[in-house]
DNA sequence: ATCACAATACTTTTT
DNA sequence: GTATTGTGAT
């Protein structure tokens, strides 16, 4: 069987073009990744490239899985698949290479988000810095972003007196992960940028190696990618990028779609290849999809289309509220299932922000309905395995000071707040790195040192510092999962964890799960391992299996398809996001991003909005998406008539209350002029009291403390009798 | 030093 | 609703 037999003429000629630059862009749903694997095996099989001189870039790892699993089907002989990635994951790689003309060693670890937050959150601290005026995140995405342009710290433009700040706390930050032997994502680009920027000769190596490149998702490379790209492409290169403008949803990591217009600007004679027909969705959905992007301002139109049909009409719904919307979202996945006789695997419901999939989640468990959860924290981000993974990145790298101030007194075992205070300062005076006192309390009973804290506290220590050393020296001795073993009996976690409760249980399995994962890198060792799970997102520990309904955010859609797709909280302030407001680019964002989700969609495509949503604990009323004004009326079918304003909604219209949906409702258990009781604040008397939603908010003058607003729910109040 | 409870502060999207 | 911090009791 030919490769190319699956392939249209226009996709064809993609993937058989002679060696040079080629950039396709196309609409969602034309193909793109399958044009680019067949792209990869074309070259391995016809050109007999050696797979080793192919570098395929992409976005995510799921992305770069999926690439080596189809260049895998169609060529008979596997494809190593060292050379499928992400931008991130070859980075790394290079820079572990190259750790001796870096500042850092082969050892480094990844720093997280938390990871970040935590030592900036120390370095405000350290140059009082009032944290409410400089929030730490904010100053964390400046620096993210500078990176990502390659802006190191000295070169930081600091035009006004806050970026002067950042310039500091810049060069601060970064000197800080050095002393931690670490890196953060940022800095796995941008390093391993710099390393073949200032060596000739590394350079050169990569470019020997390397002589095909492909790149998927070029929309959203970021210009230390895109520098990376240029740097190992070279001059006369055969360079394969894959993109849609329309479907640039990273512009706030620093992607930039212009990346396209610099691609053809720095290659002239690049070949440009357009792919305009949609194998994907009916030609309703198209529609709908294109009726939202043309909105766009400054794009070029693409006049997609399919020779699906027209496909069924689009459906869409207002909800009371997000419990309603929830069951709505239920409702539907059941009865699609049952008359349109689709796989309940078929379906994916999608969301702007991951804290909305919280009441899905409960409403499907509630209604014993299985499902995938696609991103967020839901396994690596678990207190009990970041602490596994602190002691494994502490015995790695015994300069990581973050995983040291996390484990060190986790389980609790006599380290409080003063020892650690002594002890960091102890490092400090001695202008060593913590891990080397520890270390000095570990071997020397009677070091001098001990003074310097108090007696339990400096046992501790010593203890801790030994055990480290035991650990240390096992590591390279016997497999991971055995050390895993050995750091939880040591350390009593067991015990720590199980607190007879059903959670306790539960964060147990989940480390014996990290630990069966442990095992599978037995052959790679601790540094991939740490190196995985680091740059892995949770779009990897989607448990496949069973077929379940997929809950994603619109983000994490990207790239995949699904035959049946619902967006839920189609409300103004979450699509679009309300953080987009004030800024026009950001707003263009939102509008892509929809466009991105609606092309997910296949066969049939459901959108819900809520009249009334809960947006930080409170609710209030909704005012519908602006883009739903720009759906052709004769596309949709279902609740129309209430997307234009809150006010027409069906909930507003009618004053028939027994609409809201039938909930249980809080008792109102105290009245106004009632004398009541706190534990902390005494006696008082009930000025104002509402039942909301489930809960009620009681306003009290106590007698001492002045008028405090209570939750019944939280707060210990009880009626005081007398 | 540790725990339990309560008040507070914060919520976009991800490698 | 959830994560983090703060406080008082043991």
């Amino acid at each position: 069987m030919n490769l190319l037999d699956n392939l249209n003429a226009q996709q064809r000629e993609a993937v058989t073009a002679p060696a040079g630059p080629v950039l396709v862009l196309a609409g969602p749903g034309s193909g793109k990744t399958r044009v680019l694997t067949h792209r990869i095996a074309y070259q391995i099989s016809q050109l007999g490239i050696p797979p080793a001189a192919i570098m395929a870039v992409t976005f995510t790892n799921k992305a770069a899985r999926e690439m080596g699993n189809r260049v895998e089907e169609l060529l008979t002989n596997s494809v190593h698949q060292s050379n499928m990635g992400t931008f991130h994951a070859f980075s790394a790689g290079v820079v572990r290479r190259e750790a001796n003309l870096l500042p850092v060693t082969r050892e480094f670890v990844i720093f997280d988000d938390a990871d970040q937050l935590s030592i900036m959150r120390k370095i405000l601290k350290d140059m009082n810095i009032d944290p409410k005026q400089s929030p730490p995140r904010r100053i964390q995405n400046i620096i993210s972003a500078a990176k990502n342009e390659l802006i190191e710290a000295p070169d930081f433009a600091a035009n006004n007196y806050f970026n002067e700040i950042v310039r500091r706390v810049y060069e601060l930050y970064q000197q800080k992960l050095l002393d931690n032997n670490a890196l953060d994502f940022d800095d796995l680009l941008l390093y391993a940028v710099k390393v073949l920027r200032e060596n000739q000769s590394v350079l050169e190596a990569y470019r020997r190696r390397y002589r095909t490149i492909l790149v998927d998702e070029f929309q959203d490379t970021n210009t230390a990618q895109y520098t990376l790209l240029r740097l190992i492409a070279g001059e006369n290169p055969d360079l394969f990028a894959v993109g849609d403008p329309d479907q640039s949803i990273y512009r706030w990591r620093g992607a930039d779609y212009r990346n396209v217009l610099r691609f053809l600007e720095d290659f002239p004679g690049a070949q440009t290849i357009l792919l305009e027909q949609n194998y994907r969705s009916t030609q309703n959905i198209l529609d709908l999809g294109m009726a939202v992007i043309d909105k766009h301002p400054g794009r070029q139109r693409k006049a997609l289309f399919t020779d699906r049909g027209a496909g069924e009409l689009i459906k869409f719904h207002e909800a009371y509220d997000e419990q309603d919307e929830a069951n709505f979202v239920l409702d539907q996945i059941q009865s699609i299932a049952d008359d349109g006789g689709y796989d309940l695997g078929d379906m994916a419901v999608m969301y702007r922000t991951n804290a909305q999939s919280r009441i899905l989640e409960e409403a499907f468990l509630r209604a014993g309905q299985p499902y995938r959860l696609v991103g967020a924290q839901r396994f690596y981000g678990r207190r009990e395995v970041k602490d596994l993974v602190g002691y494994l990145r502490l015995i790695h790298n015994r300069e990581d000071q973050v995983s040291l101030l996390r484990v060190i007194n986790t389980p609790p075992r006599g380290i409080g707040g003063k020892t650690i205070s002594s002890f960091l300062q102890a490092a400090e005076d001695a202008h060593v790195s913590p891990a080397t006192i520890l270390d000095q309390l570990a071997t020397d009973p009677n070091a001098a040192l001990f003074d310097r804290f108090p007696r339990r506290g400096g046992q501790a220590l010593a203890e801790f510092g030994k055990h480290l050393k035991q650990w240390r020296a096992m590591s390279s001795e016997i497999e991971l999962g055995n050390l895993i073993d050995r750091i939880l009996q040591d350390t009593h976690y067991h015990a720590y964890l199980d607190d007879g409760s059903e959670e306790g249980a539960e964060r147990w399995e989940n480390l014996l799960e990290l630990r069966s994962l442990a095992q599978e890198f037995t052959e790679l060792g601790m540094s991939i391992f740490l190196e995985h799970i680091a740059l892995i997102s949770d779009q990897d520990t989607l448990t496949d299996g069973q077929s379940a309904p997929t809950l994603l955010t619109l983000h994490a859609a990207k790239g995949l398809e699904f035959p049946i797709v619902i967006i839920i909280g189609l409300d103004d302030g979450l699509i679009p996001h309300q953080r987009s407001f004030d800024e026009p680019e950001a707003m263009l964002e939102e509008r892509r991003l929809f466009y991105v989700g609606i092309t997910r969609a296949k066969d049939r495509l459901v959108l819900v909005r809520c009249f009334r949503r809960r947006f930080f604990g409170t609710s209030s009323t909704a005012e519908p998406s602006r883009y739903l004004n720009d759906l052709p009326a004769d596309l949709l079918e279902g609740d129309v008539a209430g997307i234009l304003t809150r006010e027409q909604s069906a909930y507003n219209r009618q004053t028939d209350w027994n609409l809201q949906p039938m909930r249980e409702s809080v008792e109102s258990k105290f009245n106004v002029g009632m004398r009541v009781k706190h534990a902390k604040f005494g006696e008082g008397i009930v000025m104002d009291s509402r039942v909301d939603q489930d809960d009620e908010e009681v306003t009290v003058e106590f007698e001492e403390y002045g008028i405090k607003i209570l939750a019944a729910s939280v707060a210990n109040l009880e009626r005081n009798g007398d």
